[in-house]
RNA sequence: UCCUCAAUAGCUCAGCUGGUUAGAGCGACUGACUGUUAAUCAGUAGGUCCCUGGUUCAAGUCCAGGUUGGGGAGCCA
């Protein structure tokens, strides 16, 4: 059986006052005694459409009645143009055809707990927030491939199963390659740079797996990461292309992604300001001074903001806890109609979600202010650490040079100083933490032999990549961008199981 | 691995200092309502109160251990 041709509500603003025919799912619904209102969802967006008991069948019209959520069907109506409605119009149903009547759908209009959502990731995906946030995650990656296409960087990959634990710091998941230990890749860098030596500029976009049994909102298992790699660069020509490169995805994503950052309630300032600011590049040094509030941002004092926050969110909590009781008192009171009780008792509930989140949060910033007040030079930011740091700035900050000790073997010493390597992370604002981490390359044989003596790792393992300071070694960086780190800044939603279709975290390994 | 919070209906939660037959809203189902946008009305069904053990005349409630999950630390993108 053929099916017909049809169209998509994306498409509905060329055939307004026209016949169409969609396919699609049911949203939501509601009904009276005349009239049923579907938002249907097609995939290529959301509208509403009405079946009127005058203008269609009582076969039809009763059919429409008895569907439910998630029920796949294909409707043909007239599309009509409604600045009430979302997406501007409606489609004026003339006849329908039930595919299927969905059993009952476990995802309902109600607030959900984040377990059940990620139990249903199958079926939440379906979801706008969900359905807006996968097309930004598109769009990233679009943009990305775009901008180093564009500027001549070639696509090659790295393998993913690795003889050796290579960077040797973090766990690794361990599998068996025909009888041998084999890991699954962290990371495609050290493979990057030899392809880098081939071609000149590269760029490598795979998945990458970490073992650490972390259970916090900015960590997977299973994640996707971007690692350009280019021959001839040193750390500030990486620098300048990093920036460079984050401003063009973030442009180009608000500006084909609109509809889907409004769906998210996105406040685009701060992506405006990424877009617009000179991203500012801190010294390892001054970013310890700003942390430990010795050194001010504009005026700006790294603790004394943050004690504020705290004031802000226990003056927020205050707030809403008054709130509550206002509503209680409405409803005891006993003047309100059943349907106003019941929405002012689902306020409450959704209140008391927001208080549990300032209270965890709340709750965190006293130790975070411990951490800043005695943070240590030397020392690797946490990630309390980079949020008191980024909460002073407006747009993402790069911080350059850090010490040797905290960051990988295959960082450059900086010349000048070899207490620091050239080194360079990228965090983004509003405590979305690290997104880049980037470095000029140890490109000298002997520099790089000695680093990985010290650090314990199996010199043989890194033959082939010592072979490459061998061979006409050049000064080269490189960076590695989180894809579902940037999907989640930009997005501004704030779990990064958020930002991938089928997240793999401790405990997660299903759907 | 450590710190911390939690687990009660399909979902979101209430259940105060232990005390008869465990509650609400949403959702589902039945019916009423001619334009709705999570705010109409009436009714129906729906429970292994996470597990094991303990204290007690009596445990959803207290204690111990465990399991699972949230948040954070460490590690990092």
């Amino acid at each position: 059986m053929r099916i017909e041709k049809f169209q998509y509500i994306r498409e509905f603003s060329q055939f307004e006052n026209r016949e169409v025919t969609i396919k699609g799912w049911v949203s939501n619904k509601r009904d009276s005694k005349g009239l049923v209102f579907i938002i249907m969802r097609d995939g290529s967006g959301f509208t509403q459409c009405v079946a009127d008991a005058a203008k269609l069948s009582a076969e039809q019209f009763e059919a429409a009645k008895r569907l439910t959520l998630e029920s796949s069907l294909t409707l043909t109506g007239t599309v009509v143009k409604d600045e009430r409605q979302i997406g501007g119009y409606e489609l004026q149903i003339t006849s329908l055809d039930i595919i299927q009547v969905a059993d009952e759908y476990p995802i309902s209009k109600k607030e959900h707990g984040v377990e059940f959502l990620v139990d249903n990731r199958h079926l939440w995906l379906r979801s706008k927030k969900q359905w807006a946030m996968m097309r930004v995650r598109n769009r990233v990656i679009f943009a990305i491939h775009n901008f180093f296409q564009q500027n001549d960087f070639l696509q090659m990959d790295a393998p993913i199963f690795t003889g050796n634990a290579c960077e040797g710091t973090s766990t690794l998941f361990e599998t068996d390659f025909y009888g041998r230990p084999a890991y699954l890749s962290q990371s495609g860098q050290l493979y990057g740079e030899a392809l880098a030596m081939a071609h000149g500029k590269i760029y490598t976009f795979g998945p990458t797996f970490r073992a650490e049994k972390s259970k916090t909102r900015r960590h997977l298992s299973e994640f996707w990461m971007i690692e350009p790699e280019m021959a001839f660069y040193d750390l500030d020509m990486n620098m300048d292309l990093i920036e460079q490169f984050l401003k063009a995805v973030v442009k180009d994503v608000t500006e084909f992604c609109k509809e889907e950052l409004e769906i998210l309630e996105r406040n685009t300032a701060f992506l405006e300001n990424a877009i617009n600011l000179k991203f500012p590049r801190i010294h390892y040094d001054d970013a310890v001074a700003i942390i430990r509030g010795e050194k001010d941002v504009d005026g700006k004092n790294s603790i004394l903001t943050l004690e504020n926050d705290l004031k802000e969110i226990n003056d927020k909590i205050t707030a809403l806890q008054n709130e509550i009781t206002e509503r209680e008192n409405k409803i005891a009171g006993g003047t309100l109609k059943a349907g106003e009780i019941n929405f002012n008792k689902n306020k409450i509930d959704t209140i008391k979600n927001e208080i549990k989140d300032l209270q965890e949060k709340a709750d965190n910033i006293p130790q975070w202010l411990n951490s800043a007040r005695n943070f240590e030079h030397g020392n690797d930011f946490g990630g309390s650490d980079e949020t008191v740091l980024t909460r002073l700035f407006a747009c993402p900050i790069m911080v350059y040079n850090w010490p040797t000790a905290v960051k990988a073997f295959y960082m450059k010493r900086d010349p000048n100083d070899p207490r620091y390597v050239k080194g360079v992370d990228v965090l983004a604002p509003e405590g979305y933490g690290e997104i880049v981490g980037g470095a000029e390359r140890e490109d000298n044989y002997e520099m790089l032999l000695e680093r990985i003596k010290h650090e314990e790792l199996p010199v043989e393992a890194f033959d082939w990549y010592l072979d490459l300071r061998k061979y006409g070694t050049v000064p080269h960086a490189g960076f590695g961008l989180g894809l579902e780190r940037m999907v989640l800044w930009i997005s501004g939603a704030t779990h990064i199981r958020e930002a991938i279709p089928f997240p793999r975290f401790y405990g997660r390994l299903e759907p």
